[in-house]
DNA sequence: ATAGTAGCCTGGCGGC
DNA sequence: TGCCGCCAGGCTACTA
């Protein structure tokens, strides 16, 4: 499932592959995953320009293109999205709903098993208007522990629901969330406004550390996400909770357990994480 | 401001 | 063995 590690290990892998690279053609096999244009004037437009960046914001790729009018794309992989390089000439993956031609014989192609998705494209200035890129909050990678504790403290929604939030926080998902809540000891339902500073402290400790340890590992590997070249990453290992309920906590050994908070799957350890 | 839910989509799973 | 129905997951749109 990409987060923001996942998101940013694609970006690392991608740069050297596609930076500089012209774009010769560009083709959609699922338009409704397009969103600010359509997929003819895409295919129009991209052809000659290049490759001048890779940028992320939270789990979102922007690609700056060359050439005028001012052009950019961005991409949100979602849960089973992921971008690869490969050669031109070979077979596509029969999920790959976009692909983008490049002058060295190589094509970026976007594989989408579950067409989640999305494509933005057009005006930079129009792109970053877009609802949800122009509510993305501070990105959770780099954000200070004043800045952390200011987006949280005093709100009355649930701790993993405001986590989730991509417009408190950009980047984190239901990994991230669960993982950080564990190593901060945190019950997911807690109020935020009930936390400490020192807590919420804890908590942005414990975030910074889990994406650390999260890009070390090479991202987690589920199903579907692997990095630009196919590999796939090593975090999944490491999980202490996602996707563990019924096994041992390994704090404290007790049962963790499943439950749906904000809507999504959720595991916590009932006695590490308790809701006061 | 916050919570809840339906819908999007399909591979994989459990049940039979 | 094969078929069927259900679910996860991030996000949007909607209601309460
Ligand atoms: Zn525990």
């Amino acid at each position: 499932m990409p987060e923001l590690p996942e998101v940013e290990l694609t970006r690392r892998k991608l740069l050297p592959l596609i930076s500089g690279e012209r774009i010769t053609a560009f083709h959609s096999a699922w338009p409704r995953n397009i969103i600010g244009a359509s997929r003819i004037a895409m295919a129009r437009e991209l052809p000659g320009r290049a490759i001048r960046s890779v940028e992320r914001r939270g789990k979102v790729l922007l690609v700056d293109l060359s050439g005028a009018p001012a052009r950019q794309f961005a991409v949100h992989l979602c849960m089973s999205g992921r971008l690869a390089v490969e050669p031109a000439g070979s077979v596509r993956s029969p999920w790959a709903r976009a692909w983008w031609t490049l002058g060295n014989g190589t094509e970026l192609r976007f594989i989408d098993p579950r067409k989640f998705g999305r494509i933005w494209y057009g005006d930079p200035a129009r792109l970053l208007a877009h609802a949800y890129l122009s509510s993305l909050g501070p990105d959770a990678r780099t954000i200070g522990r004043e800045a952390f504790i200011r987006r949280v403290a005093g709100r009355r929604a649930g701790i993993k629901a405001l986590l989730l939030r991509q417009d408190t926080i950009a980047g984190i998902g239901n990994i991230l969330a669960d993982e950080s809540l564990w190593r901060a000891r945190i019950h997911p339902r807690a109020i935020a406004a009930s936390l400490s500073a020192k807590t919420l402290g804890r908590l942005h400790r414990a975030l910074l550390a889990t994406i650390a340890a999260s890009l070390r590992a090479g991202g987690s590997s589920l199903r579907d996400w692997a990095g630009p070249d196919g590999a796939r990453g090593g975090f999944r290992e490491h999980h202490r909770v996602y996707g563990r309920a019924g096994s041992h906590c390994p704090r404290c050994r007790c049962v963790l357990k499943r439950m749906i908070v904000a809507g999504r799957g959720t595991t916590a350890c009932s006695r590490c994480q308790r809701n006061r």
